[in-house]
DNA sequence: TATTTAGTTGCAAACGATTTGCAATTGCAT
DNA sequence: ATGCAATTGCAAATCGTTTGCAACTAAATA
């Protein structure tokens, strides 16, 4: 295992580069995405939102999400089934398995799949822009037990 | 135009075995997916049933998909931004290369990528129950060409 | 600091994909 | 052929998300 280092993400600095204001409602919504430990959906941050700022509208919200999307500043993820989720952009990269009877959300990552994946899109001629690996599971039930 | 539908027998059997009524619109969308060599939509489904049987209603096409995802006849595909995309469930288990160009979808398969995920999960102290894996690229350009 | 103005907002209405209620129809067991 | 539950087509509803628009505001300018 490796340590992953708790970057805060300068967000703004970041934005403001990109030539984009800093508005009420940005600040809200970026101070929410950068202590997020989870993998909000657009609800989700904008029900944290309004407990900051009552005024923020679920609009601004989706509307942010695709921009900071669009600057590379934060990832989609489209989980099966539900609504579209988000996480900051600076970590490492990694990917994800999902408790199909929770709905807790895991990272991983292996370096080995990811060597795999870029051996075979050259192999079909192709260069991987990017991709997405989604394990669906469950917990491992204890082989030999008598409990529900 | 065409004589009879050469529904896959064993398909038919399947369903019959899951005690799902064989119905003239699911027999001609079971005849469409038994042939079909891509991966349409719903709507193109809808709109190669209607070639066949005029009276069939998109609401049947969503309807008889979920219906056959259910009886684990066929498998759905999310793929980045459209709408769902659906292939038999009867050929062996495969991922999906994207080309982000032309939208063509390529099939390929890497046993050491399955073991991996397998191996992945065991550790994390789960059970893979299904998995998603795709890769979204571009043709790869020859490296020194003049072409378009 | 006051002015300016293009970018941003909240709201409501529109959206695309999919689902659903319902009355009419149909598969299929009898 | 009969009877009835399963299935259908249609329209309306739903869900997550996007968009038009008039009011507002960040931030460049004077
Ligand atoms: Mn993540
Ligand atoms: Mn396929
Ligand atoms: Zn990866
Ligand atoms: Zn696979």
């Amino acid at each position: 295992m490796n340590e992953t280092l708790p970057i805060r993400p300068d967000y703004e600095g970041e934005l403001r580069k990109a030539g984009v204001r800093i508005t009420r409602p940005r600040k809200v919504i970026l101070s929410i995405l950068a202590d997020a430990g989870d993998h909000p959906d657009a609800l989700e941050i904008f029900k944290r939102a309004v407990e900051i700022d009552s005024g923020i509208s679920l609009s601004t919200v989706y509307r942010t999400m695709k921009l900071l999307e669009g600057v590379g500043a934060i990832h989609r993820h489209a989980f099966e089934g539900g609504p579209s989720r988000f996480e900051p952009a600076g970590v490492e990269h990694h990917d994800h398995l999902i408790d199909l009877d929770t709905g807790d959300v895991i990272e991983f990552h292996s370096q080995r799949i990811e060597e795999l994946q870029q051996e075979i899109a050259r192999e079909l001629g192709y260069d991987i822009v990017h991709h997405r690996l989604e394990l669906y599971g469950r917990k491992r039930r204890a082989k030999a037990s008598r409990g529900g």
